[in-house]
DNA sequence: TCTTGAAGCTCTAGTGACTAGAGCAATTAC
DNA sequence: GTAATTGCTCTAGTCACTAGAGCTTCAAGA
């Protein structure tokens, strides 16, 4: 049995965290100290863990939710958690492409800056003219 | 002058995002009509361009803010808004650099998964199991 | 056993950058 | 003149936490 400061060291979890996480509903209300503490077992243990996982990989509480729903019923297909995998894989190859085209439009504008002063300075001229962006971007 | 609604259409910044943004204090009240109503001129457009081309870069407000006041003073260096602009290409670095670790990650968990159920699937047993993973990440 | 300090509890509110909706007033087009 | 559209203010919701107040409980040393 730990403590929600034992879990929170061991899985990397903050505490306050881990209390928004029951909150919601992604992980059960645990047994209580006879002074009202939450204690934890093994149990918790793993899916508070599994939880850190695919939040650092970028999964949406709503996906793990289901991800956990379905780790509840290991006898289904596996194909509804393939697909919310693969769909995190687009969205993020989303985000890396649109991140690219900001970073090729952010090197353009600060290198080309030579300017003195404010006046004809052309990171602010760049913000100011979208016509001075070399590609559609946003 | 044009309406709140024109001022929109002309900058693709949606309405309520620009009276969010006067609430804010990056564009100032504007004239009113006789009804009470937005009015504004050419300045205002310019200045809804510039935020939203900085948006589209990925400046946050704060950013913004000291870029427009720095335009105020075209007199000064303008070596400020050049290290805004670096580090916000920084920034966007360091997230491409996150965001390609969680994508071959995720290429890794979603080409293993050859099970058919939930049971043996591999999208749910690595996000149980770190120690699955090649790299560290998050 | 006492004490002290860390860790725990609940509750509310704040973050960033909007977005949605209610309930009303003004404007515009026909 | 009237109907549709657009505008107004205000409040609350989004997401995934984070911070703080004010209190209680626990664990370790004297």
């Amino acid at each position: 049995m730990f403590s929600i400061g034992d879990l929170s060291r061991r899985t990397g979890v903050k505490v306050p965290t881990i209390r928004y996480y029951e909150q919601m509903g992604l992980v059960a209300a645990p047994e209580r100290s006879e002074g009202n503490q939450r204690r934890y077992g093994r149990q918790e243990l793993e899916r508070l863990a599994f939880i850190r996982h695919a939040r650092d990989l970028g999964f949406a509480v709503e996906d793990i939710r289901s991800l956990i729903e379905l780790s509840g019923h290991p006898e289904q297909p596996c194909c509804h958690a393939d697909r919310i995998a693969e769909e995190q894989l687009i969205s993020v190859r989303e985000k890396i492409a649109q991140l690219k085209r900001l970073e090729a439009e952010l090197e353009r504008i600060a290198s080309c800056c030579d300017g003195k002063t404010v006046g004809d300075c052309y990171v602010i001229r760049a913000l100011s003219d979208h016509a001075l962006c070399a590609d559609e971007h946003g």
